[in-house]
DNA sequence: CATAGAATCTCACATTATGAAAAAAGAGCT
DNA sequence: AGCTCTTTTTTCATAATGTGAGATTCTATG
C-alpha cells in the first residue's frame, strides 16, 4: 500500500487498522463483507481483524449479518453521519453554494467527495429537469476519474496519487461510455488548465456536466461542486458561464 | 461510568477509548471541543488523548479548527454517515415505513435513535401541515425523555440505565414545558403500559406526538418511530390508531 | 453425516500504547 | 513589551496492551 493512501500515525496502529477495516466495509456495498474477505484485503492476521471487528460492532460502528456473518456500517456511523452534517463540516459550508448555484441556473448540482477510488455524492439539488446522473441520490458513488466532479478533483492530486488511483480503477472504466486510460488522462491535463472539468454529452448522451474541486490551500482536494445539465442548454459561452459560477461559489467556502 | 454505558470489549482498549472520544466530539456540538475540555469529559490523560485525537484527525474522523484549536466530527464522517444510511441499516429499513405513514395520515413522521443521552433524528417525512416540532430536521436532538419518540426509547431501556439516563438529563429538562423528572416517569409508566408514547400539547401548546420503539428481540430499543400533528386534529379513538398503524410498520420491520 | 472451509478462542510473547513530566506555544493582563 | 498562567505538544522509560500461530468450534454443502 503506497505511502499516501494510509499515512501510519505515530502511537496509534490500532487505531489505524480499525480505519483501515472501516473504510474497507463502507467500501463493500450492501452485501457487506466477510472475515475472510476483510483479513484479505486489509492484510491483517485473521484473529486480529476478527478481534478488531468485533469491537467495532460492539460499539456499533459496525453491525454484523448474524445469518451470512457479514459486516456492514452500522447504526452510530449513521448517527455520526448526520451530526457531522449538521456542524460545521464540508455538507452545511456547501448548502447555501448548491443551492444558489441551482437557483441561478435551474439545473442539478451535487457535492462530491473523494473516498477512497471513489467520488461519493455528499449532497444534491435537483433541477428543473429531471437528468439521469451516473452518481443517483446521495451516497451514491462512480470511481475517481468518471464524470466531471469526479474528475475535477482527481485532476488535482500529486501525479503519483492520480496514477496510482488510475491504476486501481481501470478494470471499472470499462462499464463507462467511451472511458479509456488515455481519456481519463486527456480529461485530467484539460482540467488542470482550464481550472474546471467538462463532459458534453460523452458519458450519458445529452447530458453535459460541468466540476471544479474546492481546494483549500496546501491540502489536496477533498471535494467538489458540479453541475449536471442538458446539452442542449448550451450555447456559446455557457461552460465558461458554469465555470465562473462555480468558481465564485468555491472561493466564497474556501474563504470562511 | 457504568456498565451499560461503555462496555469495555476484549483486547482493544485504544479503540475504546477512540470512541468515547468520537462520541464526545458528536455530542459537543457546533462549536467543538478542546483537548481539555476531552480529557476531562473522558477521564483519560492528556497526552493519550492528545494522541487519540491527532490520529483521528488524521484519518479524517475528526477535524480540527486551528484557529479556536477545537475538534469536531470530520469529513470522513460525512462519508460514512451517507454510506450507511443507503446499506440496510435503520434508515433503509424505515424508509418506506415513514413515507407510508406521512401517506396514510398526512402527519409529520420522525425516525429518532437513541444516542448517548440524546435522542437524534435520522429521518423525517414532512406532513401536510408545517408543524413546530422539538427535534427539527435530519441531526436534530433533543434530550432521551422529552418528546413521544425519545420517551418511547427510554421507557423500554432496563430500569437502572432509565435512572441513570434521567438524572443525567435533569438539568436539561427544565428548558422544556411541564418537565419534570416526575413527569418523566409518569410519562414511561404511561407508555410502557399502553406500548407506545403520546404527548397532547404538553411541550409544544397545541401540537401532539404519538411514538413506538423499534424492539430487536433481545436488545435494547435503538430507535423509534413517531408521528407529529396538530390537536385539533384529535378525536375519540385517533390516538389508538396512530399506535395501531405504528406496530403494523415496526412489526413488519423487524420482521425482516 | 462427513468434510472442507470459515469463524472463534487461547495464550506466550514483545510490540505498542501509556502517562508523568518537561518543553513549547498561546492567551491575558498590566 | 514583559510577565504569568493556561493549554497544547513532545519525550521517553515502563509495562500493559495487542499480537498472531495454532487449536478448537461452528457451519454450509455435497
Amino acid at each position: 500500500m503506497p505511502a499516501f493512501v494510509q499515512s501510519p500515525s505515530g502511537g496509534a496502529q490500532l487505531l489505524d487498522r480499525a480505519v483501515i477495516l472501516l473504510d474497507l466495509v463502507a467500501d463493500g456495498g450492501v452485501e457487506g463483507l466477510s472475515l475472510k474477505d476483510l483479513a484479505a484485503r486489509s492484510g491483517l492476521n485473521t484473529a486480529t481483524c476478527h478481534r478488531i471487528l468485533n469491537t467495532l460492532v460492539g460499539h456499533k460502528l459496525l453491525a454484523r449479518d448474524n445469518q451470512k456473518r457479514r459486516y456492514r456500517l452500522g447504526a452510530r456511523m449513521a448517527i455520526y453521519g448526520v451530526r457531522a452534517a449538521r456542524g460545521p463540516g464540508i455538507i452545511s459550508r456547501c448548502e447555501v453554494a448548491l443551492s444558489r448555484l441551482r437557483r441561478r441556473t435551474g439545473d442539478t448540482t451535487h457535492l462530491m467527495a473523494c473516498f477512497n477510488h471513489d467520488s461519493v455524492c455528499l449532497d444534491r439539488r435537483d433541477g428543473e429537469c429531471i437528468v439521469p446522473t451516473l452518481t443517483g441520490s446521495i451516497g451514491g458513488f462512480v470511481p475517481l476519474g468518471v464524470g466531471p466532479g469526479s474528475i475535477a478533483m482527481l485532476a488535482f492530486l500529486d501525479e503519483d496519487e492520480q496514477d496510482y488511483i488510475i491504476r486501481a480503477n481501470l478494470g471499472r472504466y470499462v462499464s463507462y461510455r467511451n472511458l479509456t486510460e488515455d481519456k481519463v488522462r486527456q480529461l485530467i491535463a484539460d482540467t488542470r488548465r482550464r481550472g474546471y472539468a467538462v463532459d458534453v454529452g460523452e458519458l450519458i448522451p445529452g447530458i453535459a456536466g460541468v466540476g471544479m474541486p474546492i481546494m483549500t490551500p496546501g491540502e489536496k482536494p477533498g471535494a467538489a461542486l458540479s453541475f449536471t445539465l442538458l446539452c442542449a442548454k448550451l450555447g456559446p459561452g455557457v461552460l465558461e458561464h458554469y465555470g465562473a459560477l462555480l468558481k465564485e461559489e468555491i472561493d466564497a467556502i474556501v474563504g470562511q
